[in-house]
DNA sequence: TTGTAAGCGTTATCAA
DNA sequence: TTGATAACGCTTACAA
């Protein structure tokens, strides 16, 4: 390996002065500068990160945490981050969060993350407090069931969010509605939950404890879940069903098609998330659209900042959504007129 | 921070103590041993592992290079990736890969990576032979177009999984199919048209050059590929059509739908990978099944075994893949029977 | 404008 | 079985 020694002797100068060239001090002469700059070309020099680190305590690495890097909500999210962290020349560790092992995320992560980035994982609070204490900051993306004063959020409104699904639905002459959520309590979907029970109040909706479902967030279990709910009961108790994210809602759709519900006009079906899957399904998916791009570059803007300590103290973001409405919700009754289905390229 | 000084001084010990039980050295005595631990325990003690990496030269890191976070097919490939590295202690740089940048890798995994995972791109030679110096293994998952000697590869046999696909439309009357691959001839889905066309040569099927729709690996521009050419043409001039990864095939199903062309009965698609969303569409799409979870636990023992020095040279692997057949493919003329739809449960 | 040298938190060699 | 101590490659006062 090329260290810092050897373009130091090549260059004829001291390692310090070679330093100051790569950290763009401006005490260097120009020609100094400029023969330092060659023998690092001539040499391929390439300065050694662990030891920076080591030295400035800096690592310009973010640890991303998933829940499951295969669902595109998550890596929709990753883009985002990835292509800002980019921008700001930070790397990215990503690894799965397992609860159990939430412990050694300690291990994992020290001297390696200038800060972490959660996907709506509730970590325990001593494990935010230990971060806390060595200054390292944790965002959260997406609301976390059990939130922690320093754990900023970047997320949309879920609350106003359920309530625009509910006018929806009751626009369109529907009152009881069923939800399919996570079986996990602590899961980030179960706040997508808590916030529909509220909207359901606010609305005056009907909902019943047994009118909810519960799957893993996979589109699989969701399928599962669905078909054996309409293998028991000979009729729906409700017409239209919120469902946490959009691969449970076309796992319900899938369940309703092949037990001969029509969507919509026996079932209304939304979505949350607007991932592509969801405008390619027969019918079409409605959904909440969540900006994922954007959430992820406010992620890294916030972190920034965060890890910036001259700046003012790290805040969240609340950002923009809206509902995009397709044809797998409408009208109640047998009034359904069809919609005319929207070009797939259309949605991001 | 807590450092490995403390710990020493709390535990009334040498500094080398503390490293000897923090690496499992079998040379302390058992009541130093766990006096040592429960100071670690106490003080919260985690090792910084920047300085560990300066010193023992090796990171735990390896860097895994995407072309695309949000395409399915990668994702579950790195979902296989990050599940073996955990299970050897390993953490996991992403980073998109940007041709034009190709350069600054050397900088930014310069003491921060063991080895370099590819999916699919091509380095330079004077890339890879940085790393080789450097003593880094890079190993590419999915066959690049250019490989070079040092980079070993783990895929599956695409030229025979050409040959099963054409077999079977074969089977069911086809004799004129197109193909929609990558506009980019360095892409890694351009090696998959190559196979094609090898295939084609030894089935005796017929291929012309403008049957060869281009787009860059995406569902959008695939659907807006094919929208144009069934726009341009009063009649296909094939009868069935493979496609590059199954995003492009959904695009080209989905172009058909809105075109009024019948799937498969004017068109049969076939496409590749068997990402989930392939099972879902209506038809459900006909593809070739790459175990990428598999494949990522493969490439992660080819590094591990890389990286060991005192192991053999590192070597490559080409694992089992298979023909899923679906409803996008059928026979050729009007003759298609209904096949019954799989469950969707039963595609991984 | 440049050089010397201390120190970041480890590991590992060699003595004790 | 333990303890000094020299690296590892870098940054950064401080001195020259």
């Amino acid at each position: 390996m090329v260290t810092r020694n050897d373009v130091a002797k090549h260059a004829g100068v001291s390692v310090a002065v070679v330093s100051y060239v790569i950290n763009n001090k401006n005490n260097v002469k120009e020609s100094t500068r400029r023969r330092v700059l060659q023998s690092i070309k001539e040499l391929g020099y390439n300065p050694n990160l662990a030891a920076r680190s080591l030295k400035t305590k800096r690592t310009n690495q973010f640890g991303v945490l998933f829940n499951n890097l295969g669902n595109p909500f998550e890596t929709g999210i990753s883009l985002g981050l990835e292509a800002k962290a980019r921008e700001y020349g930070q790397s990215l560790i990503f690894q799965t969060f397992v609860r159990e092992e939430e412990e050694k995320l300690k291990t994992i992560f020290m001297g390696r993350t200038d800060g972490l980035i959660l996907l709506g994982q509730s970590f325990q609070p001593e494990t935010v407090e230990y971060f806390d204490r060595l200054g390292i900051p944790i965002i959260s993306i997406t609301s976390p069931v059990e939130a922690h004063p320093s754990v900023k959020i970047v997320d949309i409104d879920w609350h106003q969010a359920m309530l625009d699904i509910l006018k929806h639905l009751q626009q369109n002459g529907h009152r009881k509605v069923g939800f399919i959520g996570s079986r996990m309590r602590d899961h980030h979907l179960h706040y997508r939950y808590q916030q529909f029970l509220r909207a359901v109040k606010d609305t005056g909706m009907e909902f019943q404890e047994d009118w909810l479902l519960l799957a893993d967030g996979r589109l699989e279990t969701a399928y599962m879940e669905m078909s054996g709910k309409l293998d028991s009961s000979s009729r729906l108790p409700f017409s239209a069903i919120v469902c946490a994210n959009d691969l449970m809602a076309i796992g319900v759709l899938s369940a309703c098609k092949d037990k001969g519900t029509n969507v919509p006009e026996e079932l209304s079906i939304i979505g949350c998330e607007n991932i592509l899957m969801a405008s390619h399904t027969t019918p079409a998916v409605t959904t909440i659209h969540y900006p994922r791009r954007l959430i992820g570059f406010t992620a890294i803007e916030c972190m920034m900042k965060a890890v910036d300590k001259e700046s003012t103290k790290p805040e969240g973001a609340t950002l923009a959504y809206h509902l995009e409405v397709r044809d797998s919700s409408g009208r109640r009754q047998g009034d359904f007129s069809g919609l005319v289905r929207k070009p797939p390229f259309l949605n991001l």
